[in-house]
DNA sequence: ATTGAAAATCAAAACGTTTTGGTTTATAAT
DNA sequence: ATTATAAACCAAAACGTTTTGATTTTCAAT
């Protein structure tokens, strides 16, 4: 049977009222009496019922994270370091995190709905913003705590940290121009993402910078997913006037273009060269080395989690709006140091 | 403010007995009475407080997954896809999905135990045992429920599902075995997990069939991650007698160690075959393509979660226990259709 | 001796449900 | 007309906490 303050107050012969306010450092219960309760209920192996403490208290101390997962196969390595640095901070600040996985659409707002209704979380933390989010719309409306990783088109007036993923990809322009390529294709993310918008605005400032246009028909659309970045590579590298340069708009679809083009005897590199985003493990082990743009990703699940706590706990009143800076790392897909690779 | 039941009590001029009896489909509440509940109910928005329900009924509906986090990064695609297995079919049951982050350890144990004594969960999902499992000898102990993916060496008592890693790598020891190569290397993993060894007994088991002896030279460990894989391939590739197979004990390390054989010059598929496991989405489409042993994690996750659930509510007395035969996918990298690649 | 203030303690209410063990009302059977 | 049965309803207790608003005790100051 589980102990509860009943069974420590009958023990040590006080109420349940003063074996309460000992345990949570109220001052006036008496130090040899509150010793004696903490000491016993050290004794006794007692733990609050969360449960009857939430319900008095309302608040949860737990905070909801609905993963929105785009394919079935949902393996992305990206959200599963983004999980453990949420998952971190939580728990270091002592809350619980409940996590959902929903596809985008009108079950993932009754998925926050029901959370919210049943008084299960005390905010939520919105990830992968679209440019008109429905989420965040609700989110606002209802007034309930948020942090989101990522902006929004529409609204504004609301906390998140976000990379700016119109600078990230200016740093890539300019790699690219100063390397004098010309032929360059695309393959973008969803258009409904957020970040699919500022990173081809930063890609397109970056290239007219240099005097480069991008063709309509060089830009295509992928769906992150290693696989779409390797079918749509392949459609690419199959064009008549086959282009020189591939930016992918994250490191899975690029890694999926490299296959592509080693695949049609290409190298990566020289024959083409191939660019991501994000700077997953992955791309640096890989086979050229990918050039990408690294975004802390672990950090900034932190940083959103802490940003929320800050928030249920009304630390601040203004949102607070980070916008992180991100940073170029030029390896071997786009041509560095690749002389040093000699066969045997 | 939140509608609770007394305010739809209020409403319909009916005792709050009547409305949670209406409510949760008792048959001692008048026809009419019922349906006029359940509308203004609705009208209301009311969704029932999850605190209370539970304070009183006793159990959470929510289960707890614990993710043991290796490296600082955590960044594996295998355990996303995990999570989405496991996620979607406890939402699918009504089911919340507690989750946290800790490091194999004191701490770790730590976590479940805060989990069990506030009662905040119903029961465990335990991922990626370890030959001797604090984690698993302690729920047993403690005769909470709690069903796993993996087994382990010492205990036996208990529901898992596990994929028959035996016979897998047995599968991988024939393909290798007859493709005529004798020079075999192997990137196992921490020899504490007990995978480790069911592998490991698998292949030198498959091996010896054919008359095939591993050299403990040969043999080095990873962590699963890709960049182990690349630097424990790189140190096995400068052996002076170099291997011409490289067998990797998950898919990111077989990876890794593709690209430091490409670093060296040396063509994967031919001058050095490698094979992985888990088959990984990334696997298909890197280049070359990744021979690999097929292990469907998501549907794993999903009946592990089924397995728990079916646990917590006393479905059945005796332990379930499934062993999943897994498949072989032979691809590029042990020489699989190699010559469709052509240069343009 | 009385008063006042401070220190220590506690009974009862509250949080929002479900469950227990009824009671009331209507209807049918004697 | 009484009794038994079924249908519809409900007051109160319970789940395990925290909080509110006391009350009691102690002790110093008058």
């Amino acid at each position: 049977m589980k102990v509860t303050i009943k069974d420590i107050a009958k023990k040590v012969n006080r109420s349940i009222t003063t074996v309460s306010r000992a345990l949570n450092g109220y001052d006036d219960v008496g130090p040899e009496t509150k010793a004696l309760i903490i000491k016993t209920a050290k004794e006794m192996g007692y733990t609050p019922n969360t449960f009857a403490q939430r319900l008095q208290k309302q608040f949860t101390d737990t905070i909801g994270l609905i993963l929105p997962t785009f394919s079935p196969r949902f393996a992305d390595p990206y959200f599963s370091e983004l999980l453990a640095g949420i998952g971190n901070k939580a728990a270091a600040l002592e809350y619980d995190l409940l996590v959902s996985t929903r596809a985008p659409g009108e079950q993932e707002i009754e998925a926050y709905r029901k959370l919210i209704e049943g008084g299960r979380v005390d905010g939520f933390i919105v990830v992968r913003t679209r440019k008109q989010d429905a989420r965040i719309d609700y989110l606002i409306e209802q007034e309930f705590p948020f942090a989101a990783f990522g902006r929004t088109e529409t609204k504004s007036d609301y906390s998140y940290v976000e990379e700016d993923g119109y600078f990230g990809m200016q740093l890539i322009a300019d790699h690219i121009a100063g390397l004098g390529h010309k032929k360059i294709a695309v393959i973008i993310s969803d258009p409904v993402l957020n970040f699919t918008g500022e990173r081809m605005n930063g890609l397109r400032d970056g290239l007219s910078r240099h005097n480069i246009f991008l063709k309509d028909e060089l830009i295509r659309t992928g769906d992150l997913t290693q696989k779409s970045g390797y079918e749509t590579a392949l459609e690419l590298l199959h064009l008549p006037e086959r282009p020189t340069v591939i930016i992918a708009f994250n490191d899975l679809m690029a890694l999926g273009a490299m296959s592509a083009a080693q695949e049609l005897g290409l190298e990566v590199g020289k024959d083409v060269l191939v660019t991501g985003f994000d700077d997953i493990p992955m791309s640096e082990h890989s086979h050229p080395s990918l050039t990408t743009v690294r975004q802390p990703v672990y950090t900034i699940g932190g940083m959103v989690c802490e940003m929320l706590i800050k928030i249920i706990k009304k630390q601040f009143e203004i949102h607070q709006q980070k916008l992180l800076k991100p940073s170029l790392v030029v390896r071997q897909s786009t041509g560095e140091g690749l002389n040093l690779s000699v066969k045997n």
